[in-house]
DNA sequence: CTGAAAGCGCTAACAT
DNA sequence: ATGTTAGCGCTTTCAG
């Protein structure tokens, strides 16, 4: 633990030569800098962040905003963030906002104290209020979602098309043979929900099948809230023989159900669902899902932020990402 | 974005009576205080980090070193941590070694330009060379393991006893008739794997069975992992009717090859693994897992470091927590 | 090529 | 109660 100053003394050179042999920047014979270079390593020098941050005016820290720390959808978001960040140099604070939106609007606020250089939301839920404080933070931010919403024109983002992964998960159980299809969405209250509906509905009405509210339910994206949202649709007593869930911890819980009122899967319902987390490779059977593409999500949002941290772009990038549909065993053909 | 200068000039105190009266420490009257916190309002004033940093000695953030992200083992601990460090004003930042020794003893290295105010390590794998580089770090480091080579004396620690955890899984196994027991462990070059190996053992014995190596196979923790272990055993063509493994994705793992080889779960094949994770219920049947208490691990490791960082205690403090059976719907009696 | 000096924004001991 | 001053450790301009 010693400063320049400590090195300074020990070779007989000032402060600020010290510090030229050591950063590479600014003039320095080789000699210097060699005697410099050894007595650091020699009395354990390292340069303290917070001194070189309150000149420099950076921390190379960047903050990542989630709402749900045990969905796994975040996972890979979170290691495609990390790989570019560390690559950089820059390190990730996590900050976990458990859904609340004061929680969130905290975050945002805390970016004042500049403990970061940056943000990246992996949330869905936008609202103006919260857009209009990332605005006005001084730092740049990035949203892994669309949101066209007032305030948004200079805001870069990625993001994939909700709608489209909806609508292709829905469009493979039509192309195989299924007609009643139940929708386990999220709530409509949120932008994600509606947009998903949306997706599902356009699948439907695109094949010349009817919409049918009765046919859909929503949960909160948890595998119990999944469970409940089922067996409320169960009570209804509609005929289906498929399901799309809006991600794969529902999923998991409208096959719980099933699995417990003896219905089969595939044999009896088919289920694909959205996120193509790791674990649909752990349930029996595999789950079908939609990848939403997370780990390039998170690469491309830090790819994005650091653009404008280091100041190589001044106007707004936004990056359309494709879902993929991964078919595994969950899903089949109708009547068998 | 203004400072306490800005502040000064705009009110007429001094720069240090507006330190004062935004801190709430040293002496300031009322009248100043209240015409300084409107103008700070006003002005949107925020302390800026670095700054504190740099003079106070302490950056209100910790780092929390997990070796493998996509393992939802980590994710309760994240969050017990979580709660804690944030309840008391700190921020955490995540480094994820990827199971690299240099990637780990890299963040270690960083920690001398104290980017961070102390350290908690979610890993296992605790080495001479990473311990006292750890020892010779400047800020306070806990472990969440038991780690008693040279070095350990001053570490604090946090940890459930590992040799039990896979004792109660097997002794139950045992207590349901299982006679022929197969143990999916970890590498044994790793301390956890020897160790949970010699709580299996232990069971075994102690029930008056006999621990078979052959009966034994290791995987990397993955599922893919506990797959490929799992059918290494099966070509063994030993008998067997019962599984222990050492973590709920190679349970998962093991689970898939036995539904491809049309054993059945409980019926054929009985399994119980340890960490209880979320996902424990999203597997068909439900697994019956040992909770090994992450969320607690996690909390009473942040809780230590923080005791660590405010100067509250100066001696080691090693807590052990017990390890807890959660029987769901993977095991059965044995025979039936 | 090297050194002196100022300043980043905040804190705290000390003087008034 | 308030103001002055020095200093945390580093960077950078400007003299030399």
């Amino acid at each position: 633990m010693s400063t320049i100053y400590d090195i300074a003394e020990e070779t007989g050179f000032s402060p600020s030569t010290v510090a030229r042999a050591l950063s590479g920047k600014g003039y320095c014979s080789e000699k210097a800098r060699e005697i410099i270079q050894q007595a650091a390593k020699r009395m354990d020098y390292a340069p303290v962040q917070a001194a070189k941050a309150l000149k420099n005016k950076y921390t190379k820290k960047v903050m990542f905003c989630i709402p749900d720390i045990y969905n796994p959808y975040y996972f890979s978001m979170i290691e495609g963030a990390n790989r570019v960040l560390e690559s950089h140099g820059y390190y990730m604070v996590l900050a976990h906002s458990e859904h609340s939106k004061s929680r969130e609007m905290g975050f945002v606020k805390v970016l004042r104290e500049r403990i970061v250089d940056g943000i990246i939301f992996g949330s869905f839920d936008f609202y103006p209020g919260l857009v209009s404080a990332v605005k006005s933070a001084p730092v740049p931010a990035v949203l892994t979602a669309l949101y066209e919403g007032a305030g948004a024109e200079n805001l870069d983002c990625v993001y994939v098309d909700q709608i489209k992964a909806v609508y292709i998960a829905a469009a493979e159980l039509i192309r195989l043979g299924h007609r009643d299809i139940v929708f386990l969405g999220g709530t409509p209250r949120e932008l994600t929900g509606r947009e998903r509906q949306a997706g599902f509905r356009q699948a439907m009405e695109d094949n010349g099948l009817a919409f049918d509210p009765e046919m859909t339910v929503v949960g909160d994206f948890t595998r119990a809230g999944g469970e409940e949202a089922f067996r409320g649709f169960l009570k209804r007593g509609r005929p289906f023989t498929a399901v799309v869930a809006c991600n794969d911890l529902m999923a998991f819980g409208c096959m719980n159900v099933c699995r417990d009122m003896g219905l089969r899967i595939p044999g009896d319902v088919s289920v694909v669902s959205l996120d193509n987390t790791d674990f649909c490779c752990c349930s029996v059977p595999m789950l079908s899902s939609v990848d939403m593409m997370q780990f390039q999500l998170g690469s491309n949002a830090a790819q994005l932020l650091l653009e404008r941290i280091e100041g190589k772009r001044d106007y707004k990038k936004a990056i359309a990402l494709e879902p993929v549909l991964v078919m595994r065993d969950s899903a089949a053909k109708a009547g068998k």
